[in-house]
DNA sequence: TAATTTTTTTAGATTTACCTAAAAATAAAA
DNA sequence: TTTTATTTTTAGGTAAATCTAAAAAAATTA
């Protein structure tokens, strides 16, 4: 069984994992808001205890063991992200800091209960993939907003930031999950993005278009 | 704020003034489960940040703000039962431990919106009394099983201890909340009491009759 | 390839919550 | 009121997770 620390850097890890293969010390400093000499003490007690492969100025990877621990973290995460929301009425940029907090709570049997009692769902009020008991959920096929092309829809059905000031901004733009958008044009100047929501047009930063996740349902 | 462990210390150092007045040293080390040494450390601690009154070899107190801090904690470990229980289907032996943990999840949002979900219950599952949001709770008058003389009668209201062990012991007695109970005979011996309950006769130990608390409906 | 910059690690300290062993204060028994 | 027993505190230390400052390795630039 894992400490509250130990269980915050693997769940980092593995999500950086999904950017680069080995992953870096100061990435996960970064993510972790801590010093790299901390993270490298840290990181060799996980290797210590078989959670991580590590080479000296290498970078880590995760074992199966690590990620099988880092994937219950997620899915403990993302469930009560939708127990907030569904059952207690929380916007959706409010759940990340409190999941933050429950997703270490330890039994196994709150889990399955919780997800029974929630219907057992497939994703997170953030459109992120909820993975079952045994670890597995659907590979998700994303395609971030800022690389589709003019012409190119499709569905709003994730997020790649889940702050409460970025998902505030795009609730006011009309941006929420399940939306259909399209883009009718790129600026050159700013690489902002012009998309029709709802028969509106509305221009987003590339900043904003970076951190949204399409859904193709085929171009035109 | 406090960590995780003032709350802890705190929690124990209100259940035991419930007791006694002043609250000794080696009864919070054997409720937290740790050395009298660490309780004389923390218990400095919590009185250099105006938690409780200490005075050296003579036991503490909690002040106003330790009393509040504490009754907050028991209010989300009581709610969170509730929560276990109702929602999700666990028994009453088995939501004490998780509660544990969850009682040290510190958004207040949270508390507030689970309270509203759980329609602001006023008792938990072993018949404490919830606090509201503003630390206020009826002071219930429970008298314990083994006071009641032979002929007294009442309903079970509540417990005195939440392990497991005993909690399932009861349940396989019949002894539940709401129920109504009769003493018929206490037997001298070993003090066991001879109770009435759904008009079967059972015996129970003196040491399970110290625990079951009884409101009285009047004697007879 | 050499020089510079960036990344990572080591070395040595700090803080929190705990420990053991011994000393001091208080309470109980003779 | 001594003596004995119990309770509590002090002193000094440990482990976990962090830190700063400096050294070492790797990557980048000239």
């Amino acid at each position: 069984m894992q400490s509250f620390t130990e269980e915050n850097y693997l769940k980092i890890i593995y999500h950086l994992s999904e950017l680069t293969n080995t992953v870096q010390t100061n990435a996960i400093a970064e993510q972790i808001q801590t010093k790299p000499a901390s993270v490298t003490d840290m990181i060799k007690k996980l290797a210590d205890k078989g959670f991580v492969d590590y080479i000296k100025y290498q970078g880590v990877t995760l074992t199966e063991r690590g990620r099988n621990a880092a994937i219950n973290i997620v899915r403990k995460h993302r469930l009560w992200e939708v127990f907030l929301v569904d059952k207690l009425n929380f916007r959706w940029d409010e759940v990340h800091e409190v999941a933050e907090e429950l997703e270490h709570i330890k039994s196994e049997a709150l889990i399955e209960r919780l997800d029974e009692f929630l219907g057992f769902p497939k994703s997170d009020p953030h459109g992120d993939p909820i993975p079952d008991k045994n670890g597995r959920f659907a590979k998700t096929q994303f395609i971030k907003l800022i690389d589709l092309k003019i012409g190119d829809g499709g569905t709003i059905t994730g997020v790649s930031q889940h702050s409460s000031a970025f998902l505030k901004h795009l609730e006011k733009l009309g941006l929420t999950l399940g939306k259909q958008i399209q883009i009718t044009d790129v600026t050159d100047f700013d690489g902002s993005v012009e998309i029709l929501v709802e028969n509106k047009q509305i221009n987003i930063s590339r900043e904003v278009a970076k951190h949204i996740l399409i859904s193709t349902n085929g171009k035109n």
